[in-house]
This record gives C-alpha cells, structure tokens and sequence, in this order.
DNA sequence: GAACGATATATGTACATACATGTATATTAA
DNA sequence: TTAATATACATGTATGTACATATATCGTTC
C-alpha cells in the first residue's frame, strides 16, 4: 500500500510536507510489523526495547533513567513497562545500594530466553520488512539523519 | 542529535536495519515536534488529522469509516477522537438517514477556523522540521515507498 | 548537622492505540 | 416475512505516551 493510497490523498503542498507524511507512515507500517511478530512472544515493542537494552548491559543492572535514556520515545514511562515485565518475571527489580533514590533492573534468564527467540523472529522478517538494497538504505539513512538537522 | 546519540548504539547489523530503527526515530521526532505546535491550539495530532480530513470533505460530512480509513494510523478510534472534538464543539455528529447506523460528521465553523490557524502555524515551521532541499525530499520519498513493497 | 535545593523514581490524569465484544441497523437467504 | 448474517459504530480493557505532581534520597551550604 503506497502513501496516496493509504490516505487517499495526493495533494502535498511540495516534497518536504510530503516527506513528513510520509515518515510518519513508513514509520507505522514498519512497527505494525514489528508489532505482529512480537505479539508472537506476548511482548510489545516497548517492553522489546527495555529488555533489549538490559541484555545489552547484562549482567550488569541499569538504573531506570539510564533506560529512559536509550529509548526512542523520550517519554516512555519506563517505571509502567518494568512493571509489566516484572509480572511476567523477565526482569527484577532492586534499590541500589550506592544511591537509594536508584532502582536497578537487569534481565532474568527467562527475559533473556524470550528477548533471543523474538529477535531471531524479527531478524528473519526483515527482508519482508525492508525492500531495500543496502546501498539504497544506506541513502535513505543519510536523508533521515540529514532531515533533523536544523 | 543523532541517532546513534539517541539511543547510544552503534553496532545496527546492517544498513537495512539501521534503517528500521532510523525511520521509527525520525518519525517520532517530528511527530513530536508537530505536537509541539499544536499544542498551542489545543490540539493532538490525531485531532489535528480528523479535522483536516473532514475540512477536506466540507460542507458534505463523512462518516465514521470513511474518516478512519484516511488515517495513517488505521487503529485510531475514531468514536473517541470525535468525542473530544465535539465536546470542544469543532464537529457535529449526526445519525444518517441513508444508513442508520452510520454516523456523520461535520466540522463546524469554529472547527474550520482553528483548523486554519493551526495549519498556518505547522507550514510556518515546516521548514524547522524538515532540513532537506526539494530534491532530496524526492528522493527520501522515492526510498521510503520503495522500502515498504513486498 | 539541619535546612534547602536537586535528583531519581513513582503515581495520577488525559489522551491515544490495539483489540475484543456489544448493540443497532441493514442485507441476504430460507 | 422471518431468521441468519454482515456491517457500522460504541464501549470495555490492557498498554502506552505526555505531562504534572508527589515522595524519597542525595548533596550542598549555612
């Protein structure tokens, strides 16, 4: 499904409004996509992208902000997703003990199980995901980086 | 800030990749930087779009269905955005008289003027958002189709 | 070392998405 | 024409974002 036909639409102002339509529809599509895949593993991305990075330190714990830090969505309320993955112990939770205000997660074996098999699924579903050469995503990426800047 | 800044990696394994997570952040980043702007009006993107849809039909309404198949996101919940526009008394919901159990809307007066407002505001600050000269929007449109065939 | 301001996290609320289910109306088939 | 099915919308619940505020702890200053 293209853009105009997605939004059934044709008329952008010039190519930089189109542009930002239309980031914000590849960006859909791809995390539907994504979506899809992990709920194969009862994860959401968010909670893909916490575990994620605690594998990422492991076995060393991170401290909630330092987490925050790393997402994507600046905003995410990353207190709400430990919440649901500690229910689903694939993470635990402690205080540290060089700053008591600091809440330490780090990722259980389970945790560490489920994030290896949802993301053998995502990396086998990429090339459905990406129709792309890498030499047309390596210009899509330099466009992307060079839209930002101000 | 970049993307690697962002989220503080480096190691994407590919291009491809690379480009997945490179669309999602960008993505999020002027999204957020439209809810910035629309703010000042009160206004969510989501809101934003369900007026912009329905002005693009005025003075003839459109129903529920119509409205959500136009938007990027195809999961929004159109009853409830409507909602929180009528309540500000920018749509009107009527029954249909063809198709009783349609439900059609219509912006209103008031809803076409904040409309105008806001999306005066949003072109002014285009340039803000998107960095890029004409052609190399053509050409990051042109990728962006390009990655979401099958 | 007590008070003050800063920091880390948690929590409350409004809005939104994702998806299942309920309800009214329309359409089709028997 | 009635019964079964499909459609359009509304609503309930779980999850998440955005942002304001509360709470505990730390660091600094007097």
């Amino acid at each position: 499904m293209t853009l105009e036909e997605a939004t059934k639409t044709s008329g952008f102002k010039n190519q930089r409004h189109k542009s930002i339509v239309n980031v914000m529809f590849t960006s859909y599509q791809v995390k539907s996509r994504v979506s899809q895949v992990l709920k194969g593993y009862a994860l959401t991305p968010e909670q893909f992208n916490v575990l994620r990075i605690l594998k990422g330190s492991a076995p060393n714990p991170l401290c909630v902000k330092e987490i925050a830090g790393r997402l994507i969505e600046r905003n995410s309320n990353v207190p709400r997703i430990a919440d649901r993955l500690e229910l689903k112990k694939l993470v635990k939770r402690s205080v540290s003990t060089e700053d008591r205000r600091e809440t330490l997660m780090q990722i259980t074996a389970a945790g560490i199980n489920l994030l290896e098999a949802a993301s053998q699924a995502l990396e086998s579903e990429q090339n459905l995901m990406v129709a792309l050469s890498e030499e047309k995503a390596a210009i899509l990426n330099q466009l992307l980086e060079e839209m930002l800047q101000e």
